[in-house]
DNA sequence: TGCGCTTTTTGACAAATATCAAAAAACTGC
DNA sequence: GCAGTTTTTTGATATTTGTCAAAAAGCGCA
């Protein structure tokens, strides 16, 4: 996809995104991205925001992929999440007013920025955004204590079977194919995200490839048994 | 701490916890706990909330000590957090109105129950006791990020380390010894909670004290070298 | 198209952590 | 204070995952 055809893409999408499954009217969405909402593309590779840069406003992802990310002391980071069309950025920085992650574009993108102090005061008239927005902070808490679910007691397969099979479900509901999987994060970055090693990612992607449960061409992943994915994350 | 002393220690604590900190005086504070919450003791080893219990209340800890944890379809289990005094429970189940973790209390404790419906109703009407909540929110997810880096990149020796850094500093805040601590968890809940088995947990615990870093007696742990713990969890 | 850079794969080996087992210590209820 | 249970410690060994290295594949750009 590129840049230009990118521009056309975006509606009047963020406050939708911000509090899905929404109580509001299409009209009410429509008027109230007119007024609040700025469209922003943001190129392969860009940040969109950096640890540390204060905070403004929340972006919904248009079109595109992004990692956030968070650095140790010491030079190691985290990747903490990947988010595609229609997942929220920014919400960890409402904390302290000021970004705790890195958000990177993985492929040309285009968000939606939403001025949070005029989201708030919104929030304040329209009862039902702000209870919507309540349970997208909290949506983001059970996620996460997902993944540490992952990382605290799954073993290297497991975590690569439910990394592979989230990303599969979130593509489907995006009414993508949920079996034809085109990565636009290394192996590097999978490993950090699920605590491994980037060759241990290899590996494994070559095991299950050679066991028939998924075709690895590069970026490109089928997945041809996806029970089989799931009997690994359930059970094994 | 007996039973019956507890019950004497709670004050007009949860809007202020819900929230802190705070924009409220202490009169405003002390006006909504006594119209909004409820006191409630939770014996050591009974759960307040259970893995699908229906959404109707947060808590604040006024005293004692919890972990939440979250069941794995095969039994497993991961323990996602310790709370302590002034420490909020049942963030996550705003989400999907419904519970999605287990919490436990370690010791006799005391809780201030919030029903939520009647705090959402009252964030309409107070803008800070709204603006409050959402930091109080993404506060958790900042903290659930930790955990993530913590799972994903520390070794076993650093997630030790900065689990007790992490006690000591929330004990001290508290106004208690930051380096007398008494566990309230097993090994099992710490190593759970850290991604590693009970033995590894017992073997570091007896490799820190061998080393002069911590007094270890069972539960109770002194901490004998601030400076080489938290050396250990920023460069190690 | 081809050159240089980054990413990916694969192998051999090393290190970290888990597993299994058994004894010691701590706690519980009476 | 004692008997039974749970928790903790420690040892010997196994397994998983990481490290280092080198070649292959893919990608960006002149």
């Amino acid at each position: 996809m590129d840049f230009s055809e990118l521009k056309s893409v975006c509606c009047g999408c963020s406050i939708r995104e911000l509090c899905l499954p929404a109580g509001l009217t299409d009209q009410e969405v429509l008027l109230l991205d007119q007024h609040m909402s700025h469209r922003q593309p943001v190129k392969k590779g860009e940040s969109l925001y950096r640890t540390g840069d204060s905070f403004r406003s929340l972006y919904a992802v248009s079109a595109g992929f992004f990692k956030t990310s968070i650095l140790h002391e010491d030079g190691r980071t985290q990747v903490t999440g990947f988010q595609m069309a229609g997942e929220i950025l920014g919400l960890d920085a409402i904390s302290a007013d000021r970004h705790v992650c890195d958000a990177v574009a993985l492929e040309d993108s285009v968000v939606c920025e939403v001025p949070f102090d005029r989201f708030e005061e919104l929030g304040q008239l329209m009862t039902n955004l702000q209870r919507r927005f309540n349970r997208t902070l909290s949506r983001e808490i059970v996620r996460d204590q997902g993944v540490m679910l992952l990382l605290g007691s799954m073993r290297s397969e497991e975590r690569l079977a439910a990394f592979l099979v989230n990303l599969a479900t979130r593509f489907s509901a995006r009414k993508q194919s949920s079996s034809e999987l085109v990565l636009r994060m290394t192996r590097e970055d999978i490993g950090s995200y699920l605590g491994l090693k980037l060759e241990t990612v290899s590996r494994l992607l070559s095991r299950f490839h050679d066991e028939g449960m998924l075709s690895v061409r590069g970026r490109n992943i089928r997945i041809l048994d996806p029970a089989g994915l799931n009997r690994l994350v359930v059970s094994a």
